[in-house]
RNA sequence: GCGCCCGUAGCUCAACUGGACAGAGCAACGGACUUCUAAUCCGUAGGUCACAGGUUCGAAUCCUGUCGGGCGUACCA
């Protein structure tokens, strides 16, 4: 049990018994003062019922302290301060036996119950089969992986799953697109699309259809062909993002088509479904969805004048499939320009009966990449942008997944392309793995000098302020995750990381581990090996590398 | 015009969702390697939390307005 949850426990006793007994429940918000003089815990609750009670927070607070019953052992001072705040101290032995629960619970050090196996379903980067994947999916599959992992740790059952939109207009215009370059490397002209897509992966794959099917595809009828390509282009183009994700140490548990809702007429299900609630209407040939009922700004069309189904229609049914698969929660991780779409969705999800508050949005800000202090700019029409492989070629898949978590998702990203490339002290991803790297050498210097790793440490020799405060920083670690994971927040792990590596160098200069004191040195061995632990399970939350050498 | 996101140290960002004196890293300056890795540590300096009101015991955080930056406002996907 952590010392939160003891105080929680206590404190709602005591105002359950005491003279303060309260009818109602009490919101006991404990937490960790920012102030090492005021304590290791810390409690407004007194200042909560100040206004209920008609007394003044101190009153209350040591009213409160009277009917409190706490193990002396653990809370070695407990003060009333400030304004009305109860703070406590919690002893050095009990900091020092937390260190045998972390050995105990070990990879699981930091999970939780929060939970309750609620069946979770994440879906991001979904970027369209018909390019390469640039850089804001690569913010996004960092975020949307990390999220993943946090909901787990937190007691989630999570999958994650990538919507493939492998129908619909933007792969008409990829054949179209392909197959004008196709047609030119044989010295045929045929007119390239409109909107067509310019990169020149288009050529690539051109060529490399030309080199392993020779001309076949010349002689068929223009809409055969534009078919024929369009389906091998995407194919293609689906396995080689499925590569650099891969690679990225993404896999996807889902990769979801959006043919398959086509191919079995779910959105027309889901369309008679709204016209049986009554939700739809016609007006200029067109169905529309009463989202305005539901709080959009305006009505939104399902199927247009043409009688062709909508995006959204398609994409309502898509999220309705995933209720029907037996989700609860559905997370949805877009770009900033989709905003917009959100309201719409949630309007039809009501409109179908799901409940409220089942389904969010996370909104992924966008990337700017830096390079020698200027941005670079990028074009999707003009075929120019930055491909995800490119930068992991770079700067490495630590560096890049550390880089896009450790921001707020919703704040915008400079990545400074010249700093992730430092191999120095100015990159902070170094200085988490070190500290990992460095007490790896440490235990191999500790069996080399004949200290194995102990059973039974002397653990109470562990009093330096160095040691405690490292100690006292470890134990937050479960908090650290359970908070990330129920607001979201995965840039909390990294800034803990850095913290608890801070804490760490800072013992490793101050209190020699190896020494001619045997059993000091045994005591600091756990303390290393403790250490060990949640720096590899916050790196492996994050999907990094926790290096034993650096 | 309307809607969403953002505005904190020179730079990049935190601040446990309303708590106590707003904290880190980088950059600057000054120190520490015969030691278990100096990719490290110690110290100095750096702030009108964009601005103005409001809410209350208490505001960077909530509400209103203003100013800046980004994005969106399709019978496209």
């Amino acid at each position: 049990m952590t010392g939160e949850q003891y105080l929680r426990d206590k404190l709602n006793q005591a105002l359950q018994t005491g003279e303060l007994a309260q009818p109602g429940d009490v919101n006991i918000i404990l937490e960790k003062p920012k102030m090492e003089e005021h304590g290791d815990m810390a409690t407004n609750v007194a200042m909560l019922l100040a206004p209920r009670l008609r007394r003044s927070p101190r009153d209350i607070a040591t009213a409160l302290l009277q009917s409190l019953d706490l193990d002396s052992e653990i809370v070695t001072k407990i003060e009333v301060a400030g304004a009305g705040f109860i703070n406590f101290t919690f002893g050095q032995s009990y900091y020092q036996k937390a260190l045998l629960t972390i050995l105990q619970e070990g990879a699981a050090f930091g999970n939780s119950s929060w939970g309750q196996g609620k069946r979770i379903q994440i879906e991001f980067v979904s970027a369209n089969p018909t390019g390469p994947l640039n850089v804001v999916s690569a913010r996004a599959a960092a975020l949307g992986d990390v999220m993943a992992n946090l909901l787990r740790a937190a007691g989630c059952a999570v999958e994650k799953e990538y919507y493939v939109n492998d129908a619909g207009r933007q792969i008409r215009l990829l054949g179209m697109s392909v197959s004008a370059r196709y047609m030119a490397l044989l010295g045929k002209t045929e007119p390239f699309p409109e909107e067509g897509y310019h990169g020149d992966y288009i050529n690539d794959i051109a060529r490399q259809i030309l080199e392993e099917h020779g001309d076949s595809f010349a002689g068929l009828g223009t809409k055969e062909r534009w078919q024929a390509l369009a389906e091998m282009a995407r194919e293609a183009l689906l396995a080689s993002q499925k590569e650099v994700l891969s690679d990225y140490g993404l896999n996807f548990d889902t990769w979801f088509r959006e043919s398959t809702l086509r191919d079995t007429d779910e959105h027309l299900k889901v369309l008679k479904n709204l016209q049986a609630r009554g939700y739809v209407y016609e007006a200029d040939g067109a169905q529309w969805f009463r989202s305005t009922e539901f709080g959009d700004e305006k009505d939104r069309v399902l199927v247009t004048s043409e009688g062709e189904p909508t995006y959204f229609l398609v994409d309502v049914a898509y999220h309705a499939n995933k209720y029907e698969r037996g989700f609860e929660q559905l997370y949805d991780l877009w770009g900033p320009d989709h905003h917009g779409y959100i309201q719409r969705v949630k309007a039809a999800l009501l409109g179908l009966g799901y409940p409220k508050d089942t389904f969010d949005v996370k909104l992924i800000q966008q990337v700017n990449l830096i390079r020698g202090g200027e941005s670079v700019k990028m074009s999707k029409r003009a075929g120019k942008i930055i491909e995800m492989k490119e930068l992991l070629d770079e700067v490495g898949v630590d560096v890049a997944r550390y880089f896009f978590v450790a921001r707020r998702s919703q704040s915008p990203l400079d990545f400074d392309m010249d700093l992730a490339k430092k191999t120095s002290d100015e990159n902070p991803v170094y200085y988490v793995q070190y500290a990992h790297a460095r007490i790896c050498n440490i235990i191999r210097h500790a069996e080399e000098s004949g200290i194995a790793f102990p059973r039974n440490a002397p653990l109470e020799l562990l009093t330096d302020d160095a040691e405690i405060s490292l100690i006292k920083k470890l134990v937050d670690f479960p908090n650290t995750v359970s908070k990330a994971a129920q607001q979201m927040e995965p840039h909390r792990i990294p800034t803990y990381l850095q913290e608890l590596a801070g804490s760490f160098h800072r013992f490793y200069h101050h209190c020699r581990v190896v020494s001619d004191d045997r059993s000091l040195s045994e005591a600091r061995l756990v303390l290393c090996k403790s250490t060990q632990i949640v720096l590899a399970n916050g790196l492996a939350l994050l999907g990094l590398s926790a290096p034993e050498r650096m």
